[in-house]
DNA sequence: TAAAGTTAAGTAAGCGCTTACTCAAATATA
DNA sequence: TATATTTGAGTAAGCGCTTACTTAACTTTA
């Protein structure tokens, strides 16, 4: 039932290490043979297999992306994006998402590592020591790695961000010319360099226009949408502030629900930025205002990066930073509009 | 540097036959030989080569999920619950976005028969002459497969959906029963039987309290949400009706858009459900009105059934139909209340 | 036209593992 | 104590492929 190259070799009456040249399209050989022989593996839909190919050394033509959450929208989005772009450059992708755990990530990079994939994308901050241990055995294969919205590199490797500290900058910059003062931020997880950066960028553009900051400023928040929408509610029952920027639309949108829960409106008591310009930003009440990421840039130039170097096309590693972008929408307006 | 069973067994003073049943925990022998070959498998952070197992005949651990679009958040949630519930079986997961191509979903029907999946989860609704073909092959291999949201099985297989019959029956009910006459009914993919059934249970709905129906109530529209705000936009200049009912939560965004792009309020001029209930709903202006999936659950069924057709402690085929919830939020209200 | 070079294709080793078969030593049975 | 049984572990074939090496049949070259 199963085909083997045996099976091909035998009806076309060559050796399997034609048929095997053929198939890698390396060797001579006459251009009938090779003709014959690729008429003879279309009408067995023969498919070499790729585990005893891969035995031998063979790239597996995969590459393993490793993702916080597939379920959060900006994460979604960008996992469409590389998958469509390494399918073009003929990848499989193997998705893992660690749901902000470090012991599914380290669990992720020895699996990927099992499957042999031929490089790997992390959208995650890897920082803890398993994890560290583990990619540390991916990287003394020689396997290239790619780094994607975090720009901490534990190990030599290519990058692709946007400028984070610049989108937190505009995103203050746009809620300070409106003309708040009282600026709370959200934030998540500080492990992941991306919030940090963030932040740290609208700290900059608070201190360039003289305005001071405290660290009660900061909300620290759970990951799920309830979690933040708890963790917000919480905050804003001893202080309302004209204005809250959230590192990224899921807790923007945690933002608005919990601030509506309490009877406060977006945007006239209110005004909300969040990050990432996911469909959320889109759809919510109102449209939020947000920074845009480039993603279908994001993905096809991590992919096309990771690629290169995978085909030894690329020894060097470079990083590439886009730039973000201000999206108006509804959800900020002059804090002397408010009521 | 790369361990293989050789070092392992030379290192243990023993045959890689031993070594193997080690890791297999097969065959007899002593604790404590047991118990050395596992120091050293982890003092050498061993793992063994799942391509050499595969090749001859091991499981891969593997199953394939293949769904229309991982940056809906429906799917999101359901890959990132499959994904959960999969590992804690010791699964992993290869994800396929077909974006609802029958050629992309073919070919990963052609690349999870390669990877030898173990089993193949599906939520598409697989048509094309191509993807039955390819499907074939699979099932003649023996891989156990799942279908998941949709009800139409073209091979024998075990299946979990909720009642979408059902679901749009009660969407439908709501908004009857909050007055309105004058529904329109916004679906996708006459391929996707899913849609199909929801938009048969409102018609049901609306039969069996005595409405008419017109084919000219249904919009049938593309699938990003940009398409799908410019087929609905322009099908309100025409005809407004006082509700509509889209057969998921994006095409439900995109008509809340549409509308309001036109001036027309929701849900004073018009009342809108949707359907599955993801983040969209909770957080579009205003609030969704929708049919709730279980999708948690959902996941966890069918892994849970999946995994015992591939460890064989099931034979024989079963269905799983769950039910759908109505959500009432704030979309839909009654037709006196309109403007 | 004999020696040298090309060309098309075959032979066989090896990738890292599993497993049926084998075997010697230890233990049980009569 | 001689024989049968159990136990712990090794031997070697084979999974489906790739590829270095080899070979036989042609072509060139001088």
């Amino acid at each position: 039932m199963k085909k083997t190259i045996y099976d091909i070799a035998k009806h076309a009456g060559v050796s399997i290490a034609t048929v095997s040249r053929v198939i890698n399209n390396t060797g001579r050989m006459s251009d009938e043979t090779r003709k014959r022989i690729l008429r003879i593996m279309e009408e067995f839909d023969y498919l070499p297999n790729m585990h005893a190919s891969a035995l031998t050394g063979k790239k597996t033509n995969s590459i393993g992306v490793i993702v916080p959450d597939v379920s959060n929208p900006f994460f979604g989005e960008i996992v469409k994006f590389i998958q469509l772009f390494a399918e073009e450059q003929g990848y499989t992708v193997i998705i893992g998402s660690t749901d902000y755990h470090p012991e599914k990530e380290a669990n992720y990079f020895s699996l990927l590592k099992q499957k042999s994939v031929d490089g790997l994308i992390m959208a995650t901050s890897v920082d803890s020591d398993e994890s560290l241990e583990r990619l540390q055995e991916i990287v003394d294969d020689n396997v290239p790695l790619a780094m994607l919205t975090h720009d901490r590199m534990p190990f030599p490797m290519d990058v692709v961000t946007i400028d984070d500290s610049m989108g937190g900058y505009i995103a203050t910059n746009h809620l300070l010319e409106l003309g708040h003062k009282d600026i709370v931020f959200v934030t998540g997880s500080q492990t992941m360099t991306s919030f940090r950066d963030r932040i740290k960028g609208a700290r900059q553009s608070l201190e360039h226009n003289g305005v001071e900051f405290h660290e009660s400023q900061i909300i620290k928040s759970h990951f799920s949408i309830e979690g933040a929408k708890e963790d917000i509610g919480q905050y804003l029952e001893t202080h309302l502030p004209t204005a809250i920027f959230a590192v990224n639309d899921v807790f923007a949108c945690a933002t608005i629900q919990a601030a509506r829960k309490r009877g406060v409106k977006v945007p006239e008591d209110l005004s909300v930025v969040g990050f990432d310009n996911t469909v959320l930003a889109e759809v919510t009440d109102p449209p939020l205002t947000t920074i845009s990421q480039p993603k279908a840039d994001m993905g096809k130039q991590i992919v096309r990066m990771l690629v290169e170097a995978i085909e030894g096309k690329k020894t060097s590693k470079s990083k590439i930073i886009l730039s973000p972008e201000l999206i108006i929408r509804q959800s900020t307006v002059k804090p002397e509009a408010q009521v």
